[in-house]
This record gives structure tokens, sequence and C-alpha cells, in this order.
DNA sequence: CATTATCCATACATGAATGTATGTAAAGAG
DNA sequence: CTCTTTACATACATTCATGTATGGATAATG
């Protein structure tokens, strides 16, 4: 039983991925302290030593794993000035590829759309989420202004329609996976979606005049 | 302390509106019995008299609002043979201006949607929402069907693209009201997104002919 | 090498929620 | 008017999860 600084950390990330484990299984509130830690093969003596309580573990898990906003935000910086629309499309077909192939991170957004409920306590989670939101908005908002600045939407949309939209598209999407992830394949339809719904946004055919 | 049948009769439904509130002040799994039997002004003798334990008691509230999939399977099924694209619409905008001014409904949905664990548990719960959207993707999956055969829908789009598009888009339309419904107008925004969907979807202008 | 701080297991105390058992007053049935 | 059943309230037992307190073994520090 030698700790040390490094073994630390280890048991500290063993009982994260425990937590993810657990609450994805049997939802947050069902999920006990002690039994996170028996499944990280410790007691809770370590997981309290590591963390205040079950909030804190929460927001520890939440913080660990790359949320789809943040990333999002990330790819949405640094784009070349193309077809704002046809970076939308991208981008986001990117992060569903993205989040598919990796397990750990569909658990830990199954957690926080499917496994947790949004109560008091919970606020500060709820809060991280609103901010990353927040800020993808703005970003997704400049692009579908320059869309509709330079005559790219269909008429039907404006700018802010049109990103209400996508942002409920992407969101019932994803959320349709999370819930039946076999009776769905997120790379496959969910892409199709997701650029079919851009492909008739950007179809603005009524205007006779075609600039590119 | 006399209780007639119509007397028993009221206090399971002032159980089931205390259960409502309760739950979706606290969530699901944060109410006690104790706090719902409280704020229904009983015991919680009442409660188990009338209901086996909370997970039952959760269900009959289910039960007992009428769930959108219900209302729009009924609307769907008696409506003439019109454009069926815009009675999809039609429909679900009526929907969503129902429940938008019914406050009971909007509680349990919220309850359902965000505010309750799906684990083992309410495996019960869960399989009625989905036998209940089951039976509405046939109704709307035999619309655009029909829409795609009349060569209604734009070519990016085949009749099951569309389904799931549209569907995800409702979703997450209701999804975001329900998180924060002082931000966005149901009926307004919502409804916009919705026709305006439904109109670029029909939007089949690259052939040439248009019967209609 | 002695000391201290770290890391964790174990033990204990507490409260909260559950389920059940019992009591009881009235309603309903005959 | 009895008798049984209904519709609860009250009381009790038990389980479970939490938080904390304590102990101990080693790593880090000087």
């Amino acid at each position: 039983m030698r700790k040390t600084k490094a073994d630390a950390e280890r048991t500290r990330d063993q009982i994260l991925d425990a937590a993810e484990i657990t609450f994805f299984e049997r939802g947050v509130a069902r999920s006990s302290l002690d039994d996170i830690a028996r499944a990280a093969g410790v007691t809770r003596g370590a997981v309290y030593w590591h963390f205040a309580n079950k909030v804190e573990l929460f927001l520890a898990m939440q913080d660990r794993a790359w949320l789809p906003q943040e990333d999002l935000c990330e790819k949405l910086a640094d784009t070349p000035d193309r077809d704002p629309l046809a970076t939308v499309a991208d981008v986001v077909c990117d992060m569903f590829r993205r989040i598919a192939a990796d397990e750990s991170q569909k658990r830990v957004l199954a957690i926080l759309l499917l496994r947790c409920e949004y109560t008091d306590e919970m606020a500060d989670a709820l809060q991280r989420r609103k901010e990353a939101d927040c800020s993808l908005d703005a970003r997704f908002g400049a692009l579908f202004a320059a869309a509709g600045d330079r005559g790219l939407l269909h008429p039907a949309f404006t700018p802010a329609l049109a990103q209400g939209a996508f942002r409920a598209l992407v969101f019932g999407v994803f959320r349709r996976w999370l819930e039946a992830p076999e009776e769905m394949d997120l790379t496959a339809q969910g892409c199709a979606m997701v650029q079919a719904f851009i492909r008739v946004l950007g179809d603005a055919s009524h205007e006779k005049a075609s600039s590119a």
C-alpha cells in the first residue's frame, strides 16, 4: 500500500472512470458513492479524499470530458472564409464522427442528457453547459448571419430562424442517437440529415443571380 | 374524516397533482413520498393506499397526462388527403400551441424529458414512450412517403431522411423550449421553425414540372 | 534518519426514506 | 342496525447512503 503522487492521480482517474460507468448504467441519483468506489476497486475513503461529495465528483467528471461545445468552438474559431453554411455542416459532422468513435465521451453525454436530473443541486453543472452553449451560439450566429448577408439563405429562413432550427435539428439527432444507438448510425444518418438540411437551407435558387 | 368513493378519487387526483409539481420542482429521484404526501395535504399512508410505490405513482402520473404522441396520432388519423407536408406542419404546430397553453402538460413533459433518469426501474415508463413514438413514426412515415411519391420532396431528401430530420427538429425545438421557456416562445418561434423547414422540404423547384 | 504530510481503509454516528403493520372512523352492504 | 370493507393516519422496523472521525502505512521533505 505505497502511494506516490502519480499513483494517487491514477486512483483519482480510476474513480472518475468508475463514476462514468456507474452513472451511465444506474443513473446519477441511484449511484451511491459506495457503488462507484467498489467499481473503481477502492473504498469510499478514497472517494471522499479526492472529492468532497457526489456533486463535486459529477462536476469533475463533466470537466474531464471534452464537451462537444468546446470542441465545436475551437473548430469554428479557425475556419477559412469559405462558404459559411458548408463550414457549419462540416464542423458538426466532424463532431458527430469524433463522438461516435469515443466511448467515454458518449457515456458522459448520455449521462448529461439522459441519466441525470437537473435540479437546484446540479445548478453548477447546468450553468457550465449553458455558458458553453452561449459562446457556441455566438459563433454559429455569426456564420448564419454571414450566410444571410451574402444571400445564401433560402428566403423562408432569416438567419436567426435558420440558426435556431439548425441547433434544434442537431440536438434532436444527437439525442435520438443517444437514446437508441443501435437503431441509428450517427456518422451515417446523422451526418446525412445535417448535410441535407444545410443543402436546402442554402438553396436560394429563387433569386436569379447566382454569383458563385 | 368521512371518505366516500368520490372523495377517495379526489385525494388520488390530489396526490397525482402534488406528484406533478413536486417531481417538476425537485426532480423525481429527490422527491420523497413524504414530500408528495405533504404537498397533497395527506400522509404517506394515503399515498401507499393508492399506489404501491414511487414508480407506480410515476407511471400513473404519466398515464393521466395526455402525451403529445397520442394527441398527434389522433390528429393524423383523420386528415383529409391534402398536401401531406402541409398536414404535417399544421398538426405539429397545433400540438405546440396546445401544449404551450396547458401548464400541467408542460410540467409532465418537463419531468419526462428533463427531470427523471431513465434506468432499469423506469423501463416501463420508457417503454410506453417508445411504443407511442413507434406508432407515431408509422403515421409520419406514411405522410412523408406520400410526399415523396408525389414528387413534393426536395431532391436532397429521401422520405426516410426527411422524416428523421423533421422528427429531430421537432424534438430539439421542444426540448429547447422546456429548458428555457422564458427565452423562447413555442407558438411563435417553434412554429416558425417547423413551417420554414417544411417549406424548404417541399421546395422541389429543381424539376420543371409543377403539377399543382 | 526523523518528521510530517499524503493517501487511503476502516469504523462509527446520523438522518432520511422506505415498506409494513396497526389503529380507526366512516361508508357501504345485507 | 350489524358487519365488513374502505380509506386513510399513525407508529414501527429496517435498510441505505452519507459524512466524519480515526488509524495506519508509506512517500516526501529537511
